[in-house]
DNA sequence: CGCAAAATAGAACGACCGTTCGTTTTTATT
DNA sequence: AATAAAAACGAACGGTCGTTCTATTTTGCG
């Protein structure tokens, strides 16, 4: 863990990532079948788990809409414990294609950070009809110790550092103010996110999107980016770079 | 509901409401032993819940905390789903004694509004060994219909409509800024308890406390309530009152 | 094709669930 | 103390759960 500087946390376990990427054929051209309805058994796991969530996913409801026997699916994990794993994991792997990789794109710094929040937002918003693993999970899984809560707060930690270290890079690019707290930035930012999810998707509130935008707009002017943010005193001769990405 | 001002809910269902309170004796001296030994049934249920959830809450498993049997503690309850909206409203209940009632005691407008925020995140401070009931039940009944989803969020409702009002009254007062929006105000409140329940619960994050209180002090900042908040043009003789309650 | 290995099926298990029902105990009142 | 009502019990029901075991089918390779 701890890996190359990205979002890492599916290093581990052999099996059932290559999904849907499929015929890259690392080295031995056996595995067929059973890897590729395997990854098939996970990708309804994950659907029905961000509805029900991790503990309601039953091996028997899966089995029904795989239209398998309850011991066929259950062959390909050994344990319901070893399932629920899978199912982080292929979220978390997810969340890493649509959240984290694209915002790679975006400039180092405010760019990077306002992509990161967007597409953040973005997926959250799908979520709202879909359910998210991260939140449910960690109601599930709160005080009962285990490999499935340790994957969940694993991955949960992995992105969150991630979050934070786009802060520090926007401190660094002096896109921030210097003083600015990466921690207690993400952690708001982190409630917004949480209060759109609970506000939208359990009371059904309307306007909590915009509700969650403004929030981060609130955030970015107070941490620095100031409304009016030409004259900053002293350092940062004239350094700083475009911060509008869109 | 909607009724005489304050945060209520409680007002339907007649019977197992006394709880503790006991022998205030209404006007029938009927009823004794059923509604005591019912109360008490709903006070274990609650622990149970706030720990496991509604969903997992058993009636085997209360039973035996209660030293009963099965069918007995059914029998007061009817139905598994009884139970449930019994807790949740034994929940409210709690909720309002003592996050809500106590903050009537503080100054309508700021030091209320401030009083308000405190109380509630003593409570989640609580809640983060215990659990809160109202953030499980808002993940286990996301997209569940029925009775018991239909309390929970008549109740965090009335609540967070409390907090609104609350946002209002110090707008109304001059404590803030009055193109502050309430709602806005709220969703960014509600993201910070959400926040610290999550991180502190869930990721066991140290700090969390601390984000929160500066998370709040962020927002009245923004919204009006100036880092210098001695002069205050008009206004407010000098009935403020302390708003520290330890 | 033939054959071993992998994948799937099917039945059964013990455990727990909410609920029902008839019986027994406890309670409250005369 | 007698009695009717309320409360608690205990056993059983149908159902679902995860898991195990043994067959049967399907696959992949020579």
């Amino acid at each position: 863990m701890t890996v190359i500087g990205l979002v890492s946390n599916t290093v581990s376990a052999a099996s059932a990532d290559e999904s849907t990427l499929g015929l890259l054929g690392n080295q031995p051209k056996s595995q067929q079948k059973g890897q590729q309805t395997k990854a098939a058994i996970v990708d309804a796991a994950l659907g029905l788990a961000t509805q029900i969530g991790l503990e309601g996913l039953s091996i028997g409801a899966l089995a029904e809409v795989m239209r398998m026997s309850k011991s066929g699916v259950f062959a390909h994990f050994g344990s319901r414990e070893e399932l629920q794993i899978s199912v982080v994991r292929e979220y978390h792997a997810r969340f890493e294609d649509e959240v984290f990789f694209p915002a790679l794109l975006s400039d180092r710094g405010l760019p990077r950070l306002r992509a990161l929040f967007e597409n953040w937002m973005n997926r959250t918003s799908v979520e709202i009809d879909s359910g998210c693993l991260y939140i449910s999970g960690a109601v599930e899984f709160d005080d009962r110790p285990g490999p499935v809560r340790d994957a969940l707060a694993g991955s949960v930690k992995t992105w969150l550092a991630a979050m934070n270290r786009a802060v520090v890079q926007a401190k660094e690019e002096l896109h921030l103010s210097a003083d600015a707290d990466e921690h207690q930035m993400a952690f708001e930012i982190h409630g917004l996110i949480l209060a759109l999810h609970y506000e939208a998707r359990f009371l059904k509130s309307p306007g909590s999107t915009d509700r969650a935008h403004t929030g981060f707009a609130n955030i970015l002017a107070r941490y620095g980016c100031q409304p009016a943010p030409a004259r900053m005193p002293g350092v940062a001769s004239l350094s700083t770079k475009k911060s509008s990405s869109k």
